[in-house]
This record gives structure tokens, C-alpha cells and sequence, in this order.
DNA sequence: TACAACATTAGAGCATAGTCTATGGTTGAC
DNA sequence: GTCAACCATAGACTATGCTCTAATGTTGTA
């Protein structure tokens, strides 16, 4: 598929995916035998990629964390124990998220309690 | 105490501290009986506030939800319903967030099922 | 009184993550 | 053949959240 409706199926626009390629977390493909145009085209492990990009952004995860993600997944840059490395340090820093979370909760709670009877 | 204690106390630094006062989130008062100086002296509510600032960026809050959960919190600004419903909003999101990140770990975690049997 | 260690303000600079504009070429339905 | 709807690239611009520099003034100890 093309861009646009790359963009349609993912709900990110050009520009972004665009963005996206730049920085290194997808990749089109021009067809070398078509002359008369440099169209990238794009296929369903790319859509994945980008919900797999969307989702790991609303979590916090910068750009260069999500790309490392991906080729640790989609690539054979790294070795199995590189790859197993990079998600298994990933899986911590979601751990000490949800603990973090978890205490920012309490923390707003407590807020709550004091709005609640009138002690601030 | 001055700028200088309050960042030895917070771990943060004296310029993040001042962009956090011109951000609205902190305020220091001036001495108004000492006139040959106009240093900013800071009380144990601002340490608790940016302890609490430092928390809540570390779980993707933006300084403009901060400043609104401090208000919410320490300030006359709003009505107690009003406060009710900043403070509520926000452990919605952090449902939100709770929910996300163990999605985030579902999915990373069949990342290393697929590493660990060779599937990718 | 010298001087290191502090304080202030204004504003420049930087990284991240987009977002948009300009320019120019291509495709496909009519 | 025309024209709307697409495509590509380069680069400018924006917002957020710092981070640093420069210039200048104050404090307190030796």
C-alpha cells in the first residue's frame, strides 16, 4: 500500500509516518522495476509496527527506545540474547512504572481526603 | 531557605526550580523587610511540592497538569467540586496509563516468547 | 577589604517529537 | 488532454521542558 493509505489503516498522518521512516522505525519499499515514480510502498508488518509505535509512545517510550524495540523484535541486528536483553530491561522499566503509578495514585487520594474534609 | 538549600534538598537544580517558579508551579517570597537583597526564600511546602512535581513527571504529567493538581491541592483557586474533579480526572488517566503499560508488557512479552522460540 | 560563594534577571540554546509549507513530479478517471 | 488527488523531498516552524550563559549584585568569612 501507499502512504495514504498507510496513514487511513494506522490514523497517523503522512507526515508522522514520514517522520517515523526518518528516524528509522519503519521502512517502504520503491519497486525497482517502476521508472516513472519513487512511491514507497508499504506492507502489514508495517501497520504493525505503527500500532505497536502508537502504543508504546502513550506509555512513554521515546523514539529511540521504541526503535530498539523493533529491531530487537522485526531485526536481525541483535543476537537472541542482545534481543532478549533489550525487551527484558524494557519489561523493567514498565514494572517501575506501574509502580510509580500505582504510588501517584495514593498520592491523589490523599489529595482527594483533604479536599474532601476540608483540610486544604 | 534560598534557592541553593531548596536544591540540595529536592536534587533538582536552581535554574529547574526557577523555570518551575516562572511556570507557576512554586512560589518563593521575598524578604519585604530587607532591602539591600531580593532573594527568594522557600518553606517546606514548596520541598513537598517539588518532590511531588518530580513524581508526577516521572509518570508523563505535563507541567500544565501538575500546576492544575497543585492548585487543586494547595491553592483557594477552585471550588472543592471543581477540586473534586481535577484530582478525579487524573486518577482516571492513571487507570488509563495502568492499563496501557500492562497491554505494553503483554505484547513485549510475546516479543520474547517469539525470540525465545526462534520465530523472528 | 578582598574574595569565594552565593543571589537575581534576561535571554540564548538544545533535545524531542512532531507539524506544516513549498516545490515539483505522477496517476488515473473523465 | 485536463485536473483532482496523489506522491516525494527539503527545510522551516512549533511546543515542551529544560539547561546554560552573561551580566550584575550581595553576603559572609579571613
Amino acid at each position: 500500500m501507499l502512504i495514504n493509505e498507510l496513514s487511513k489503516r494506522t490514523g497517523l498522518s503522512a507526515h508522522t509516518i514520514r517522520f517515523y521512516e526518518k528516524s528509522g522505525l519503519i521502512e517502504g519499499k520503491q519497486n525497482e522495476t517502476v521508472k516513472s515514480n519513487n512511491y514507497y510502498h508499504y506492507d502489514e508488518v508495517t501497520v504493525e509496527k505503527l500500532e505497536f509505535i502508537h502504543d508504546a509512545k502513550s506509555v512513554g517510550f521515546t523514539i529511540k527506545e521504541i526503535g530498539l524495540m523493533i529491531d530487537a523484535w522485526y531485526n536481525q541486528k541483535y543476537s537472541k540474547a542482545q534481543k532478549l536483553e533489550i525487551l527484558d530491561e524494557k519489561l523493567i522499566s514498565l514494572d517501575q512504572k506501574l509502580k510509580e503509578i500505582k504510588e501517584m495514585k495514593k498520592q491523589i487520594l490523599h489529595f482527594k481526603g483533604d479536599v474532601l474534609n476540608d483540610r486544604c
